[in-house]
DNA sequence: AGGGCTTCCCGA
DNA sequence: CGGGAAGCCCTC
């Protein structure tokens, strides 16, 4: 018996099948999908087994499998297919694609523990007979005889209230062991208040829609903020478990929706398994096997969660579908919207994309039947839609107001005296966004990137956003060395500080990537918040996703150009999904909710649509916008980037790809540049890039392969192609 | 990917 | 002629 292995190595040069002989004692036990470890080269490496043949027809004597790495872990033939979708669609190798649905890890001795969504435990090793006899020999009051009785007592204690010697001590010994348990497990027995909600009549509509398909069909469940789509989803996956099946929850990031998972537990407790990618690999591999043995019933997990091995697929559900975060930015490119689509079709079951503000695309086809389109108009309970203002900054910095207008300033002092709580939102972290000297003009750039170093005044540093270089910062210009530094553009750290000095006694809490490098600090901060321990949250797009603060009831908009001004084809969408989200953060409850929107732009299209809390208008614009400008949806886009450390040869070599794709390629297809890539300078590496747009050519997929190749040995130029990218 | 083998270029 | 770097090729 032989088996055809796939080599670890994610490169396109070895994306072939390797032939290994099998041994005796495996045959019958190997099974196609497994992972083996194989001998390549010189050295021990993992395979992943594509088939099992009786024949070889390899003239050359061939090696052996050495072992099975995991006999559980086995990819079953739904996502083997799968794993060739991935590659056909997103052009990478075929074992990325394999890398990408199954756990990291393989070796359980890599477990962390700790983990903020885990609490480990210990527990008896031995009979309660055997641990008092120990005792009883033992003889000494410490720790260790302190843990051991407290484990008669309790049976199960938790870990982090002992010495660590102790317990180390104890389990050298085999008289206890070790087991972790989620922090946030919710069993339904322990929870006999669970509240469901009633629904009204549109969500009862839309539950009814989705409940009555008994094929595949995509729903759009377009919900304003605020309206209850979760309560849907909820019910959905009540149905489909009460008829046996299973569903898959996708959630744009896990952390910063843990309140839509609790609300998973209270209703489903232990047959919820999440999966994201903050798990460690010891934890994904253990939430990996829940779902292979089928003792979970409900996925909740980030993109990749879609990967999920669970069979009998009764719907899967994409919440705030608009997210980017559902497409992979590195290979395999793929977005998690396809692969739903795909296996929904696979198990004949729904697929629900939900939002408030839908990608166009997804809104067009909805609007063209392709979806079904299920709305959701009205706010649940008494809240109603915050009222926007928009202010005009042109006129504030007249009377010097660089930050704060006089209205957000009077909104904020009324919220404190009401006790009202007020988020203020700037999508730019750091303090100053650029610092430069006017004496000599000199400005602190990245000397790996083709940017500004950005201010964080907490560390006295200046960082680089892209790559992370960090350099001290001097007193005097480095270049001149005049005192004559000045500090320009807007972060989060600077609005907290003047926000502090205008309001002394107000509680403000900072939201960003910088004090959120902990794990669990989402958490803490949002904790914070929602138990009123601070009257003001500043932060960046971070805060404007789904969170529910009912005591919030002032969101104010700081600079709300600099998401406009962002080069890409989606800045209007994107814009307009972030403010319209940030507004739904105000008035979930019975008071009044205020939005408040600072811009340099006052008569902006967008921001208007904001201001009318119009999301059709704002989608009839766009629309416009990109059937003139021929993108999405009326057109499907492909870039192409051209990276290499020498600027000369990248040019060249993006010229090359531009010149083969003229003459390759439809006369209809536009093809754009080579420019410069968004990130032009990237870590001392130069990016060009190329842009495809076409309506139909089955013919480029096959032209796209053929670039690919040339590239393939070539060490000093890598091309990065991006199917339907989700920016250019 | 990574190791080994070949080639090629330059100083002596 | 030799060494070292760069390129090329192979791995079941």
């Amino acid at each position: 018996m032989y088996a055809e292995c796939l080599i670890e190595y994610p490169t396109k040069k070895i994306d072939k099948y390797f032939t290994y002989k099998i041994p005796l004692e495996l045959q019958g036990i190997l099974k196609k999908g497994m992972k083996v470890y194989i001998p390549f080269g010189n050295k021990q490496i993992q395979g992943f087994v594509m088939n099992i043949k009786n024949e070889n027809d390899n003239k050359y004597e061939l090696k052996e499998i050495i072992d099975i790495v995991d006999k559980e872990l086995i990819l079953n033939d739904e996502l083997m297919d799968l794993g060739n979708y991935v590659k056909d669609i997103t052009l990478c190798p075929l074992i990325t694609a394999y890398q990408t649905m199954l756990p990291s890890s393989l070796k359980i001795s890599d477990k962390k523990t700790n983990y903020n969504f885990y609490k480990t435990f210990l527990i008896l090793n031995k009979s309660e007979e055997e641990i008092k006899d120990y005792l009883e020999k033992y003889q000494k009051e410490n720790d260790q005889s302190r843990l051991l009785k407290d484990l008669l007592n309790e049976k199960k204690v938790l870990k982090s209230n002992y010495k660590t010697y102790s317990i180390n001590t104890l389990k050298n010994k085999c008289l206890i062991k070790e087991v972790k348990e989620q922090e946030y497990r919710i069993n339904k027995e322990n929870n006999p208040h669970l509240v469901k909600n009633i629904l009204n009549d549109e969500q009862i509509k839309a539950f009814e829609e989705i409940k009555k398909t008994n094929k595949h069909e995509v729903f759009l469940l377009e919900g304003i903020t605020g309206s209850g789509k979760t309560e849907v989803y909820l019910n959905v996956i009540n149905e489909v478990i009460k008829k046996g099946k299973k569903a898959i929850m996708l959630v744009p990031e896990i952390t910063l929706t843990m309140q839509i998972v609790n609300r998973f537990y209270e209703w489903f407790g232990d047959d919820v398994a999440i999966f994201h990618s903050a798990l460690s690999n010891g934890e994904k591999y253990d939430e990996y096997l829940k779902i292979l043995r089928g003792k979970a019933k409900v996925v909740v997990g980030t993109r990749s969660a879609i990967f999920a091995p669970i069979s009998d697929i009764g719907a899967i559900i994409i919440d705030e579908e608009h997210s980017d975060t559902y497409k992979q930015e590195n290979t395999p490119r793929y977005n998690a919207k396809d692969i739903a689509i795909k296996r929904g079709i696979y198990h004949n079951c729904p697929v629900i994309l939900g939002s408030a503000t839908p990608t166009l695309e997804t809104k067009a086809r909805a609007i063209k039947g392709v979806y079904q389109h299920l709305k959701l108009t009205k706010r649940i309970g008494a809240s109603t839609l915050p009222n926007v203002l928009i202010v005009d900054m042109m006129q504030e910095v007249k009377n010097k107001n660089y930050i704060f207008s006089d209205l957000l300033i009077q909104k904020i002092q009324e919220n404190l005296i009401k006790k009202h709580q007020t988020i203020i939102l700037l999508n730019r972290r750091g303090y100053s966004t650029t610092i430069n000297c006017s004496a000599c003009g000199y400005t602190y750039k990245c000397p790996n990137c083709d940017i500004t170093l950005t201010f964080h005044k907490s560390s006295n540093n200046l960082k680089c956003h892209y790559c992370g270089y960090t350099l001290k910062k001097d007193d005097h210009c480095p270049n001149c060395g005049e005192d004559a530094l000045n500090y320009l553009g807007l972060g989060t750290e600077k609005v907290e500080m003047e926000l502090q000095k205008i309001f002394p006694n107000a509680k403000i809490l900072r939201m960003d990537q910088d004090t959120t490098m902990k794990k669990g600090s989402h958490e803490e901060i949002i904790t914070k918040f929602k138990n009123q321990e601070a009257d003001i949250l500043i932060g960046t797009q971070m805060i404007s996703k789904g969170l529910d603060f009912p005591l919030v009831t002032l969101v104010g908009i700081i600079n709300a150009d600099t998401s406009l001004n962002i080069p890409d084809f989606r800045s209007n969408e994107k814009t307009f999904a972030l403010l319209y989200q940030a507004s739904g953060r105000a008035g979930r409850s019975n008071y009044k909710g205020d939005v408040i929107i600072q811009t340099f732009n006052p008569d902006n299209y967008v921001l208007n649509c904001v201001k009318e809390n119009d999301f059709e208008k704002f989608y009839q614009f766009e629309m416009n916008n990109r059937r003139m400008l021929k993108y999405p949806p009326y057109y499907y886009l492909i870039g192409i980037k051209i990276v290499a450390n020498d600027y000369n040869l990248a040019l060249e070599n993006a010229n090359k790809v531009a010149n083969y794709l003229k003459n390759n390629i439809l006369k209809e297809d536009i093809i754009l540049g080579p420019t410069t890539a968004n990130m032009f300078k990237f870590n001392n590496t130069y990016r060009f890039q190329i842009v495809i747009k076409y309506r139909f050519d089955d013919n480029l997929k096959k032209v796209l392969k053929e670039i690919d190749d040339i590239y393939l040995n070539d060490n000093k130029v890598n091309l990065e192609i991006d199917i339907n990218p989700e920016h250019i």
